[in-house]
DNA sequence: ATGACGATTTACT
DNA sequence: GTAAATCGTCATA
């Protein structure tokens, strides 16, 4: 074998040059990959996402058209890393979409762990955790993937950091929408279904309202 | 310069 | 169920 090295493949830009609410739902099933500076790979197949719908969005980090030193990788091109810090201690990741100069993006929410959760477990910081409950909340995989400020607006479609490999796509009929969470003081925007995830999947970070009330 | 507030997680009652 | 942890960011002055 002279190349037993696989090239890459990676989503591309023309994959999140699209809407929050589209971007939101196709990336569920794809591979978030990491890869840690002594070349080891860590990954999850994403299964949990929200949109933030732009200038108008009260939830947005960009409502009103707020452009910030914190928010400005949001005008990036689509497929820019939105990495920001909250609550004094966290770490949280979106994926830039829509068009140049747009401020639209995805947070992911909750991976299903794939590689590497050994090493995952060990930069959580809790040794006992089950691998389900690794990636489980927007703070948790990035804590798990060691994303943070470092990896703020790199470029996930030429990275070789931090990128989306292609995997099977969840089928539309298993994705569930529903309201996004952590989002209070959003007044209309609270209700909008802009949360996304996978029907019934173990590794979602707050479980979905329930549909139906009981008697 | 100041103060209110997090796109959260964890521990505890 | 409630509350603490903990500090960068942003609006206001």
């Amino acid at each position: 074998m002279l190349t037993p090295e696989v090239p890459t493949r990676r989503l591309d830009r023309d994959f999140f040059a699209r809407s929050p609410e589209s971007l939101g739902k196709a990336l569920l099933g794809q591979r978030l990959v990491r890869v840690l500076e002594f070349g080891q790979r860590l990954s999850g197949l994403i299964v949990e996402t929200e949109a933030y719908a732009g200038p108008r969005d009260k939830a947005s980090h960009a409502y009103q058209g707020r452009r910030t030193p914190r928010n400005e990788p949001m005008y990036a091109a689509p497929g820019t890393a939105y990495v920001y810090f909250t609550y004094g201690m966290h770490f949280c990741m979106n994926i830039v979409c829509g068009k140049v100069g747009v401020p639209v993006a995805v947070l992911l929410r909750a991976l299903e762990p794939a590689e590497g959760m050994d090493t995952m477990r060990r930069l959580r910081g809790r040794e006992g955790l089950r691998d389900r409950d690794l990636c489980s909340g927007p703070a948790k995989l990035c804590k798990a993937l060691a994303i943070d400020r470092a990896l703020n607006a790199l470029d996930l479609v030429t990275d070789p950091r931090l990128f989306l490999e292609p995997a099977e796509p969840a089928r539309r009929a298993d994705i569930v929408s529903c309201p996004r969470i952590g989002i209070d003081r959003a007044e209309e925007w609270v209700d909008k279904p802009l949360r996304y995830l996978v029907r019934g999947h173990p590794c979602i970070s707050v479980p979905p309202r329930i549909i139906g009330a009981p008697e």
